[in-house]
DNA sequence: GGACGTTGTGTTACCTGTAACAGAGAGGTT
DNA sequence: AACCTCTCTGTTACAGGTAACACAACGTCC
């Protein structure tokens, strides 16, 4: 079926070998013989199989990346970011999609060890992914952590600093007014989610609000969670004046439960979350919240992975921490003038 | 470095063959030496390595998938859809965003066939695209088109039927008594363009609205794409009283430029676009659209694939056609009580 | 003319796993 | 005892490339 090296050597009248020089371009072929071989790849179509280069140099050229869901509008930019990085590199990625399950991710890792993956980009599910990563990162696989970490696993990472990022969004609504803030967090086994609940904390406490535990609604990082944490909420009496939730898709599924209850934002409550909703910050900006730079996660990542790969990253594991800015908006009654992004800062590359 | 069969054979004291069997579960073992082999294994952490198993069988276990660009809230779905499938018919999946770059795509396609994928997933960059199919197509390597046809390539694909639901979208303008109506549509060697205009013709024909060259706006479908042509749109005199943009990014990009002019929709200008922009609609249901879905092309598209690779799909292309379906809101001043989707209709699956 | 280097090419073995066949014992049958 | 069958295991060759070495042909220098 496919074409192979020797079915070109054979056309070409020479060996193997000869054909593999021309095709790896190293030289020491005589131009005559160079032209005959090429003329036979041409005509043949052949395309060399990297499996088999592989199986030789241990390189498949290939990396991991793993991420709960690329639909998610904070991991879409990761992977696009990641992909393109790698790319350059002469890498391509294979794609996974954990769905935030152990036991999916869990699989796929094995599976990307057997397809002799030369490292691993992991937004990992939860701290218990640790179980299936401390193998392999002690035999000093190539694994970079993104967005999460995970406790006692000593390995390069590329995050933000979850703790600042909530504190801003609270303690903005803090000082427009409210003293009475919900928070919407995930499971406290994902680092990010622990990070902003820490974040709500100090800014309470440094404003001498007192912690409340009724405040607090652990409920999953997607919009029917957001959606059923809101209408946990809305049985409090009396109701809190703003909820800070711990990502963008609780947000929206939070406004979406609150909308059906016809209360309005910020009118009646207000509303701020951790990550930006994209195309959503353009079309009507409304919502405040604290913005990570998505895609210089996955390329970040990415190049510190190449880096190991190569090894040229020395056996520190580095640890990058990428800023995340509050926008103001007008999701939480203030109306403070700090200027909305212009065009430019939010422009999507074009082709 | 990596553990191979014959280290487990060394380590159980058995012969290669035997550790192949055990691994593979086909029987004929002793269940001593079962045992044996199995405690080695499990001692040395051993995974086969897919790539040399791959060199023998000529099944990579993996297909390519190239999209022009993961970040597109339409694309992001489908490669979900696609991945999810795959998964479960135990395959893997290269991911590449070709940025709508003919070159780019080119190269990725060479890349993935030298990783001896079986089969290929993509959603062409342009008509252009074919040069680079037709001899993989001719030679009866599986390919599946998605979202985008080629003429000329015969082969499965997954697409909607784009004349039909731009027809729809404009008659609606129309009936709500816009005549004067803009098109936003993109360069026109992409097939789901070239339909789009179309449908966009069709019911301005059935409406006796004379076609105008000069309310058409050829850009690039990205949010600046949209953003500049309605730059240029509003040079007009009169202005139009609507506008129809060829996806939701030019719809961002085209309301953007609206409003910094200080236009209103819908008060002072209609906009409708094709595709659904999938958060926006919760958080403030509002631009009446076209919605495709978007998941399905890619899982269905991933079960053509593997149909094909399987070889149980005979020698006959297949094409399907997914219904895109009108859905009303408020940006074209029309309030016709359809009613806005339910929750349950566009929830996310929860983990 | 022989030792030496240079250039171009082929040979052999190997990367890791598997198919196909070979062969060693055990046990049963005549 | 001779033969067959069955179960289990090993051997060899091969998938499609490549590294390392061998070696032939040629020129060059003393």
């Amino acid at each position: 079926m496919a074409v192979t090296l020797r079915d070109v050597a054979r056309r070409a009248g020479v060996s193997a070998m000869t054909v593999s020089r021309v095709v790896n371009g190293g030289g020491g072929v005589d131009p005559e013989t160079q032209r005959k071989v090429e003329d036979a790849i041409l005509a043949l179509d052949y395309v060399p199989n990297r499996l088999a280069r592989g199986l030789i140099s241990h390189k498949s050229k290939t990396i991991g990346l793993i991420v709960p869901d690329v639909v998610n509008p904070f991991f879409a930019p990761v992977v696009r970011g990641a992909e393109t990085t790698a790319r350059k590199a002469g890498y391509r990625v294979l794609l996974c999609n954990s769905e935030a399950d152990l036991r999916l991710e869990r699989e796929y890792i094995e599976d990307l060890i057997a397809h002799r993956i030369e490292g691993l980009l992991i937004a990992p599910a939860t701290d218990r992914s640790r179980v299936s990563l401390l193998a392999l990162q002690k035999s000093g696989f190539p694994i970079v952590l993104l967005d999460r970490s995970l406790p006692d696993l000593d390995c390069d990472s590329v995050v933000s600093d979850s703790v600042a990022g909530a504190r801003k969004l609270v303690e903005h609504l803090i000082k427009v007014g409210h003293r009475r803030i919900a928070h919407f967090t995930e499971s406290d086994d994902v680092s990010t989610g622990r990070d902003r609940l820490e974040g709500y904390r100090q800014a309470l406490q440094a404003a001498r609000i007192p912690y409340s535990e009724e405040l607090v609604f652990r409920t999953t990082v997607d919009r029917i969670g957001g959606y059923r944490a809101a209408q946990h909420l809305l049985a409090l009496d009396p109701l809190p004046t703003a909820i800070f939730t711990v990502n963008n898709m609780t947000a929206v599924g939070a406004m979406q439960a609150l909308r059906e209850r016809g209360l309005a934002v910020p009118k009646d409550i207000g509303l701020v979350c951790y990550d930006d909703v994209e195309h959503l910050a353009v079309l009507s900006p409304f919502m405040t919240v604290v913005d990570q730079p998505a895609e210089t996660f996955g390329s970040l990542g990415a190049q510190l992975l190449f880096e190991r790969i190569a090894d040229k990253a020395g056996a520190r594991s580095r640890r990058i921490v990428l800023q995340a800015d509050l926008i103001v908006r007008d999701s939480c009654c203030a109306k403070t003038g700090v200027p909305r992004r212009p065009m430019s800062a939010t422009a999507q590359p074009s082709a």
